[in-house]
Parts: C-alpha cells; structure tokens; sequence
DNA sequence: CGGAATCCGATAGGATACTG
DNA sequence: CAGTATCCTATCGGATTCCG
C-alpha cells in the first residue's frame, strides 16, 4: 500500500489513473501537446466544457505537476498553459492507451461509432 | 468524436480509463493475473473491499470482455474469475502505468510512504 | 479575459442485512 | 459460497451568476 498526498494506493498505476483520470484532462492535455494556449482558446477548442470544468480541470492538473500555469500581467488578462516536463513524459502513456483503445474498440465494431465534434 | 455502448469519448484512450477506473478493478486485474481465482479467495486477497463492491467490480470487468466469470453447478456453489484473452493483453500496458506512477512519485519523494497492508 | 461563488442533480462508493 | 437488496453518504460534474 502507499500513501500519496493523503490518499492510499494499492498498485502506482492507480496513481497515474487518479493523475488523468476526470473528463476533460485528457482532451487538455492533448490540445497543450501542441503548444501553450490560452484559457479562451482552450474553450473554443472544447466547447461543450464550461467555464467551471475547464478550470477546475486545469487547477488539478497544474497542481499535479502535469501542466504549467502562466500569468502575464497585462491588461486585458493573458493566461497560458503548457505542459511541464513531467507532462511531456506522459506523451508515450498516453499513446500507449491510445492505441489499446482503438484495438479495443476494434473487438466490437458493431458498437462503436464516430461523430464529428459539435461546433457551437 | 467517438460512440461506444451508449456513452461518447474524445480519445479512445478514455475508453480504457473507463474499464479500469474503479475502485478495485486494478487489483482484481492483478490478482486475476496469476491464474484464476474464487470470489471466496478473492475476498481474503482484498480484506477491505466489501462483498457488494467486489461483485459490481466483477461484473463491470466481465460486461467489458476483460474477465471471465466461471460457474461450477456445485453445492456449495464454486464460481472462478479469470482473465479474458483481452485481459491478459492489457498486462504491458498495466506495466508502464505501475512504472510511470512509480517514475511519478519518485518525483516527490517527501510526500509518499509506504504501508503494509491491513490483515483483518 | 479568466476566473470564483453558489446551488443542484447524478453517480460512485460504503454499511448492513438477508438468501438460494 | 457467492451473491442480492436497501439505505445512506460523498464526490463529481453541470447550470448559472457575479467579479477584478
């Protein structure tokens, strides 16, 4: 068993899970992938997440050491996330689950289906 | 955008976080990973987890085609879990989650201690 | 622009008792 | 032995409003 920040574990791969696990975390850290955004183009490239998820989602990742919140002093405000070097490592994981996923999906074709994301 | 049994994902690897996102469905996976296992055996293997958890865990990972449910028409009554063909593909991917989580605390060595499990 | 505060419903998880 | 059935609590996520 292990205790990490005042929650127990039973395996370090719950960690990880307790880490991405939350529903949009890894739609954020696929879009910072390509670069540092802003809070505001984070929302145009999530619609369907609100204001309240976006940010809360963002707070658990920056204090899980995933992402990097910067805050630059100007008027109107400018905030940026980026991912960290801890964040960056994630990249092979998450490909890894990725692809476990669609050959997954691929053991019932006859469930799956795909939509183009709604644009608001 | 992607439909799968009723709910939509952004990536298939959420797909993946929703099988094994559970409270015990890890270390059930774990468990089961050394051959097949009774309910009985596995109630003593994970002491804290009560009979009702365990049981919807149980279905929860037969229903997604990772675990096989086993009924031997016995008296008393003898029921085996084991891993699926599909489950025991996700062995390396569970590995590189136990190791990226190990890799994840050892980035902060102050916050994580390490229990021996409690025996009832 | 990038939030915080409040409220509220849905789901996950827990305690306990009963059963074929 | 291997479960159900009830009931209850806690956490997660959503809707809306307000603010520096």
């Amino acid at each position: 068993m292990i205790t990490f920040r005042d929650k127990t574990y039973r395996c370090t791969s719950e960690i990880i899970l307790s880490l991405v696990s939350g529903k949009w975390k890894i739609s954020i850290l696929n879009e910072l992938a390509n670069g540092p955004v802003r809070f505001n183009q984070l929302q145009r490239l999530l619609p369907e997440a609100t204001q309240r998820m976006l940010t809360m989602q963002l707070r658990m990742l920056e204090n899980d050491g995933l992402i990097i919140r910067k805050v630059y002093p100007v008027s109107p405000p400018k905030v940026e996330y980026g991912l960290s070097k801890l964040g960056e490592q994630f990249a092979p994981m998450l490909t890894m689950l990725c692809d476990f996923g669609t050959a997954y999906i691929e053991s019932y074709p006859d469930e799956v289906s795909y939509t183009s994301p709604k644009h608001a």
